[in-house]
DNA sequence: ATAATTGCGGTCTAATAAGACCGCAGTTGA
DNA sequence: TCAACTGCGGTCTTATTAGACCGCAATTAT
């Protein structure tokens, strides 16, 4: 595993991720609250340092008020 | 974990990667072939016993050959 | 009939996400 | 000056995905 391609990928949903955490003046301790996802591993997210699930991408979505298919809204390789 | 409301999405999520497989005519192994993904485990995620992490997400889109996004276009809880 | 295809369930190992917690260094602002 | 906040990195355990493989029962050709 742990295909190269996937690396830029998980990078860029990430950057996606921080951008609309930040488009709604969340720090990461706000939105961790209104996720119930630990602050430190949205971090590990917004970084592209894990390879979430769709049901974290579920919980994102919801707390950043935004449909999950929104939130990968972004061009991957 | 396992919680209760995630089921019903996977359960979507996987009914709705089924209805774009079947739209394409494409068998499990058909599919499975053309994403590298384990013709068993497709099963699985089409009967929403999985948890598919986002990487798993971009393989299934690129095959079907639609958007990331457009994978998830569907209504969840 | 019979051979091939198909969906699906189960098995096993290794890799890793989930989840919870700690603490630091660098802002920010009272 | 000091307290609060912020991003971020690391740790530890447990649950689960990933990945590869086997085989069956039912369906679909040939």
């Amino acid at each position: 595993m742990i295909r190269q391609s996937d690396k830029g990928n998980l990078k860029k949903l990430g950057a996606n991720i921080k951008k609309l955490r930040e488009a709604k003046n969340l720090s990461l301790r706000e939105l961790s609250y209104a996720c119930d996802i630990d602050n430190s591993k949205i971090s590990k997210i917004e970084k592209g340092q894990i390879n979430i699930t769709f049901t974290t991408i579920l919980q994102l979505a919801k707390a950043l008020e935004i449909s999950p298919s929104e939130l990968l809204m972004t061009e991957y390789d």
